[in-house]
DNA sequence: GAAAAACTGATAAGCTTTATTAATTGGCAT
DNA sequence: ATGCCAATTAATAAAGCTTATCAGTTTTTC
């Protein structure tokens, strides 16, 4: 949110987020950690939660904290929905317009300066629902 | 989400519901173990954390996963959206028409099965908004 | 009333994230 | 180019939240 005083361009800010930006999974700070290490064996996983979260403040990338214990990053910034397996916990986009109303709706409805909302949506994804059938056979 | 076979109604998982009941902050289970342990202060954390689970599972009670960390736990099992301080990170209910049209236009987006969705507004609450403002008067 | 099943409390273990610190690096002004 | 200095890094430790384990207890069932 912060204005960012001197921040460096440094080999490690570039790669990850080249590597973020090649998948549309929203990968998690150890999968991205992972993706990285490929690249740069001996990057710290501190650096990568450290850059991550500072992009995510600056806006260049996208913090997605939605169900499930960790949070998840996304190269894509414009506003956009999510909707997460709740059998495997992988999440993806859903492209559905997004809902500008609500935002006036919910300052109506409520004492809070309003900022935004994200809606996530649960669902079971086509590779768990073929796993559900396979097993409902048993 | 599957049939429970014989759940018992046991003091602790009474005393939970009930503690949980009293309060409209969407507590977590370290929040819900202080509020319990002032009535039972012989039990367990994890028995608390056991049962949020169990109740949420049966769908006597609501489990809240929204930005931040924690889990959060919620008694008002109705169909409602959340709004979550920025600053703070309490978490309020907010009232305002829940969108049914949107798992629709979700299912026609998706190859996922649709199960629901979840809303969450971020925001800045009073109390924050009062801090704000004292603070940049420096 | 005995056997089976569910549950608890205590504790350990697991996993994700943040903090610490000495060493290194990138950018800028000489 | 060179040197300086703040920003950054890698490594490690520490912290925080959640889940697993298990012996002992309570409840149910027959």
């Amino acid at each position: 949110m912060d204005h960012l005083p001197n921040m460096r361009l440094t080999t490690q800010r570039q790669i990850i987020l080249e590597e973020l930006a090649k998948v549309t999974s929203h990968p998690t700070a150890n999968e991205v950690y992972d993706m990285v290490r490929r690249r740069l064996p001996r990057i710290g996983l501190g650096t990568v939660y450290r850059n991550l979260e500072l992009m995510a403040d600056s806006g260049v990338i996208l913090k997605i904290e939605v169900g499930g214990t960790q949070k998840r990053f996304d190269a894509t910034i414009y506003p956009h929905y999510h909707i997460r397996c709740s059998a495997c916990g992988k999440v993806d986009d859903i492209d559905i317009p997004v809902q500008l109303h609500i935002n006036e709706a919910a300052t109506a409805a409520s004492s809070y300066e309003i900022l935004g909302h994200h809606i996530e949506f649960s669902g079971v994804c086509q590779a768990c629902q073929k796993k559900d059938k396979e097993s409902a056979v048993n």
